[in-house]
Parts: structure tokens; C-alpha cells; sequence
DNA sequence: AAACAACGCAACCGCGGCGAC
DNA sequence: GGTCGCCGCGGTTGCGTTGTT
């Protein structure tokens, strides 16, 4: 049936991007917008696949795009949405305008998880602590900026698990209410999101974004 | 100063959903 | 209705940078 292959990848540049292919993304879909990925680096002039391209402008070239570290209380948010909604990086990084899956996701592995690893650890160590003890001292890590947001309540279904085992059902089936209504309230507004970041939004991408044509 | 390890980010890969044919 | 391709997503890898010995 009928439609041409993605990219079947013969000549096609992989790695890192240079200024130039950047500039040429760049220019390309300021000035015509994003209609297709696949035709998208050809008609620019580039030798990439369309799912490179699309790549590089979401996670990188987008003007709307906020550079930096993040913040404490976006990495606050990030694990109290990561409790929620799981690996589903998108839905996540739709909360936090201006950053990406990709950042996100890479924060998470390279940062947050090994914090909430530590807290682990630190548990199966101390097993013979009391319950108090692993609520209060022992779960505080030396110059983290998290610590308040390491509570069961706030870490993934599975890391709550390891980190609850302990702890009563009652505790747990409370949380699971609470959630629950927050869940409701959550999706409601993530569907908003959702509307207002499909990609109908980024075809006049100039309507959107103040910015000049040249960066 | 060199070698090695750890870290963090950018990019790639493979899969599933959805829509076109 | 079935097949195929595109798009988007999440997992993983590669590599440059930074820190440590």
C-alpha cells in the first residue's frame, strides 16, 4: 500500500548536530512551519531523517524552550507527578512549560533516582530501625534539596512499595483516596494541557512566538 | 599532569497507536 | 477490514565534561 518508507537511513548524517544543520532546522520551520517530519529535512536542505529533526527541534531548538537546571520546586513537582502518572515523561514534562521529555526523563534517571536509591539504601540498612526514625533523620540526605518531597507518598508506585513495606495498609489505603481524587482533578487539567499543546499549535509557529528569524 | 571514574546530556532505537491507503 | 507508514513516546546508549586519585 501505498506510502513511501520514513527514511530508509542510506546517506543520511547521524550524530551530534552542527551550528549549520541547526540554523537550517531553524530557518526552515520558522519560515514554513512543520507540516510534514518525513519530507521536513529535504525540503531544508538536510541530510537527516525526519525523526532526527523532529527530535532535535523538540528537545532543543524550540524557541519556547527554557534553558537552565531545574529548579527545586519543579523537581519537587516532577516527583510528585512521577508518583502519579509513572514513566509517562510526556504527560509530565506538559506541567512544566518551556521543558522537555527528554530533560526530564534525563533529570530523573541521572539525579532523582539516585537520591530516592540512597533512601533505599539507607532503609534496607537501617531495617531494624524504628519506624520514627527511618520518617525523620533517616531520610534526610546531606544537601538535598528534596528531602521534604521523599515521603511514600510522593515517589512511584513501585517505589513506594519497596519503601512501604514495612509501613501499615491503613497508612497506604489513605494515600491510595487521596490520590485518587487528586488523579481525577490531575487528568482533567492534563487534558487542557493536552488541547492547548497539540500540534496544531506549532504551524504558525511566528503567531506564537515572539521572536526574531535569525537565531 | 595523566589516567581513570563518574556524571549529565544529547541522540538513537524500537515499539505502539493511529490514520492513510 | 487489513496492511503499512508516520508520529510520538519511553528506554537505552554514546560521548563530552568534570571530578578524583
Amino acid at each position: 500500500m501505498g506510502r513511501k518508507p520514513c527514511c530508509d537511513k542510506v546517506g543520511l548524517k547521524r550524530g551530534s548536530w552542527t551550528i549549520q544543520e541547526d540554523e537550517k532546522l531553524t530557518n526552515f520551520i520558522l519560515n514554513n512551519g512543520i507540516k510534514c517530519w518525513r519530507v521536513l529535512p529535504k525540503l531544508a536542505g538536510l541530510a537527516r531523517c525526519g525523526k532526527s529533526c523532529r527530535l532535535r527541534w523538540m528537545n532543543y531548538l524550540r524557541p519556547d524552550l527554557k534553558r537552565g537546571a531545574l529548579t527545586e520546586a519543579e523537581e519537587d513537582q516532577i516527583i510528585q507527578l512521577h508518583s502519579r502518572l509513572g514513566n509517562r515523561w510526556s504527560q509530565i514534562a506538559a506541567h512544566f512549560p518551556g521543558r522537555t521529555d527528554n530533560e526530564i526523563k534525563n533529570h530523573w534517571n541521572t539525579r532523582i533516582k539516585k537520591k530516592l536509591k540512597l533512601v533505599e539504601q539507607s532503609k534496607n540498612s537501617d531495617k531494624h530501625v524504628s519506624k520514627e526514625a527511618i520518617d525523620s533523620d533517616q531520610l534526610k540526605l546531606a544537601d538535598d534539596p528534596i528531602q521534604d518531597s521523599n515521603s511514600s507518598q510522593n515517589l512511584s508506585k513501585s517505589e513506594s512499595e519497596a519503601l512501604n513495606t514495612d509501613q501499615s495498609e491503613s497508612f497506604n489505603s489513605t494515600i491510595d483516596e487521596h490520590s485518587k481524587q487528586e488523579d481525577e482533578d490531575h487528568q482533567h487539567w492534563i487534558d487542557n494541557v493536552d488541547y492547548l499543546l497539540s500540534w496544531d499549535g506549532y504551524t504558525n509557529l511566528e503567531d506564537i512566538f515572539p521572536f526574531d528569524k535569525h537565531i
